[in-house]
RNA sequence: GCGCCCGUAGCUCAGCGGAUUAGAGUACUUGGCUUCGAACCAAGGGGUCGCAGGUUCAAAUCCUGCCGGGCGUACCA
């Protein structure tokens, strides 16, 4: 409806005043119509008109070129240019099916990124639930997306928690990871011994070599496919316990991965990348191998460091070169915390120097911090860091107190909720209760909101629904509202911004129960309208929350 | 020092070139349930949109400077 309508205002710019400008519908408050356009402000200017002149003679045309679909037009203010559609148009705006945008292509979105040996944290959670927003969007669009993960399984991190367990174990001995049966042990043992790791690393310059010395050992052990010594054991054994804690975590989120790049697989791959191109885009210095990137305004960072192993630049670099190799992708997309927005800037512009393509279509999307409201005691033996399980504790713990039930459905909708509707990119002061409330912008206001609808259907059940022609007033606000439904995804999409939905789908049911607060259905002559109507929002509804990644209950 | 991001009601946030009154939620005050789930709806008070300039018919929105905060700034990730 809407490019449709921009069209026809383009077109008649056009044949009035010879002039290719760019029309762009906005929506309006209610009593102003349905969309308006500033064209006519932006058009005075070149024609040496007045604004209000402009609009008049450009209404006047359309009035004739949109009959039927439009059933008012008005210039108001300083020159606007106000469109009310016509009920028969509003209802039809309904049916279209969203554009497929991206059709045909193939993206790729990276998100979530957690590194085997460490605990998750709430910055895990947090754009792990936003990835998949951004994921469900894009596929909505018709991308074909392929969703994966990336992680370090090798690196400095590596190293400080494998000397950690081998303290633990007195040695090399496998046979002492025996006494971890459960994940629950097995993980806490993993994050502990990180912790111990890495304040030794700090504090003790012995354990300091010895750590840097069993990094390199870990690296030695995926070059030559060491699957047999008793430290390769000790490491495969706890690496994967990392994997089976972050797909339990996955699974209770709901998000479905398709594939992890551990970094010791994309280290090599990005070694041999930078080491092709130093001389030309990379070069020696001081012993390493970096990229200039002062050239471009940008920091010089190292991809390779002194003792000739990777730093995280170069199994980036790796990364998306396996990316590439795996998917040919049309578009990357990228989700990562805003600390290392800078660093990207130069990873994608050394890429940039030889694979300009593959920078091109790269998107680094970045997220702040997550905190939680008020503040909240932290254990220094995990080291002051917010975990993703603290998270989703204080949400069940503050449902529980709320409803006195424990809901799964709930706490997440209320989790993920909270987390999606501030824009992407500032921090997020994550209040447990509020998320929870039921009264005001929350996740279950929304599943309550959808419940309440269902009952009403149910309680219709077998009745049947009629033609939505002829809006009253009440009806009419509610249709509108609903026909904002598609413009609302688009934007989201465009911008990958899914924050925008939940403003949109928040504002819906605050229309929707606006209206039934007024308007009776069961029993009501117009029932069968009515009852439509609920229909099309309750559905609205649930595909809103769905592409957010959020559970709909029929009751609750 | 330099670079990037952020400063909007008590609090948490939308809005990011347009409409006489800058919007939500929350908190506070008040009104509405013998009727489809009141976990709702309605009304009210509360803002020099960090400060100062500039561009524009029009600036919370764009530009510049300043103040305040966060992050980054070569062998961590």
């Amino acid at each position: 409806m809407k490019p449709a309508l921009e069209q026809t205002i383009a077109a008649a710019i056009k044949e009035l005043f010879g002039s290719e400008i760019q029309v762009e519908l906005t929506r309006p408050d209610e009593q102003f119509g349905d969309y308006a356009t500033n064209v006519a402000l932006q058009l005075a200017g070149k024609l040496n008109k007045k604004p209000p002149e402009v609009a008049a003679i450009l209404m006047e045309e359309l009035r004739v070129k949109l009959v039927g679909v439009v059933s008012d037009i008005s210039v108001a203010g300083p020159g606007f240019l106000n469109f009310k559609l016509s009920d028969q148009a509003l209802v039809r705006a309904l049916t279209v099916a969203s554009p497929q945008s991206l059709a045909g292509q193939t993206v790729v979105a990276e998100y979530s990124d957690p590194n085997p040996f460490k605990v998750l944290h709430a910055g895990h959670l947090y754009t792990s639930v936003v990835g998949d927003a951004i994921a469900n969007l894009l596929e909505h669009a018709g991308a074909q997306v392929h969703r994966v993960n990336f992680g370090g399984d090798v690196g400095l991190h590596v190293g400080k928690t494998m000397w950690a367990m081998l303290k633990d174990l007195g040695g090399e001995n496998p046979e002492g990871l025996q006494k971890y049966t459960s994940l629950d042990q097995q993980v806490a043992w993993l994050s502990d011994c990180y912790v111990t790791g890495n304040n030794a690393y700090d504090d003790d310059a012995t354990a300091r070599a010895e750590i840097v010395e069993l990094n390199k050992r870990v690296y030695q052990l995926h070059e030559q496919n060491d699957h047999d010594s008793p430290f390769a054991h000790i490491y495969w054994t706890s690496r994967q316990w990392s994997y089976d804690y972050f797909n339990a975590f996955y699974e209770y989120l709901g998000s479905k991965f398709e594939k992890y790049y551990p970094e010791s697989q994309t280290a090599p791959i990005g070694l041999a990348t930078v080491k092709e191109h130093v001389g030309t885009v990379y070069q020696e210095s001081d012993g390493a191998i970096v990229f200039d990137g002062e050239k471009y305004g940008l920091h010089t960072r190292v991809f390779i460091n002194s003792h000739g192993l990777p730093t995280y630049e170069a199994k980036d670099v790796g990364l998306i070169m396996a990316k590439e190799r795996d998917y040919h992708f049309d578009r990357s997309v990228i989700i990562t915390g805003n600390d290392i927005i800078e660093y990207m800037k130069v990873v994608l512009k050394s890429i940039e120097q030889f694979e300009p393509k593959l920078a091109q279509a790269t998107t680094h999307l970045t997220h702040g911090i997550v905190k939680l409201a008020g503040g909240v005691k932290m254990s220094s033996r995990l080291g002051n860091i917010l975990r993703a399980v603290d998270v989703l504790d204080a949400a069940a713990a503050a449902n529980k107190a709320t409803t006195g039930k424990e809901d799964k459905q709930v706490t997440l909708g209320a989790v993920k909720y909270a987390f999606l509707k501030q824009r992407l990119g500032g921090d997020i002061i994550y209040d447990p209760k509020e998320s929870v409330s039921l009264e005001g912008n929350s996740g279950p206001y929304l599943q309550y909101a959808h419940a309440r609808a269902r009952s009403i259907l149910r309680k219709a059940d077998g009745q049947a629904t009629g033609h939505v022609s002829d809006l009253q007033a009440g009806e009419r606000s509610l249709v509108r509202k609903l026909s904002e439904y598609g413009e609302a995804i688009d934007k989201a999409t465009a911008e990958l911004m899914p924050h925008h939905i939940c403003t949109y789908l928040y504002e819906l049911a605050q229309t929707f129960n606006r209206f039934y607060e007024h308007n009776r259905v069961i029993g009501d002559a117009r029932q069968a309208t009515r009852l439509a109507l609920v229909a099309q929002y309750a559905n609205t509804l649930k595909n809103g929350l769905q592409l957010l990644g959020i559970a709909a209950p029929d009751s609750m």
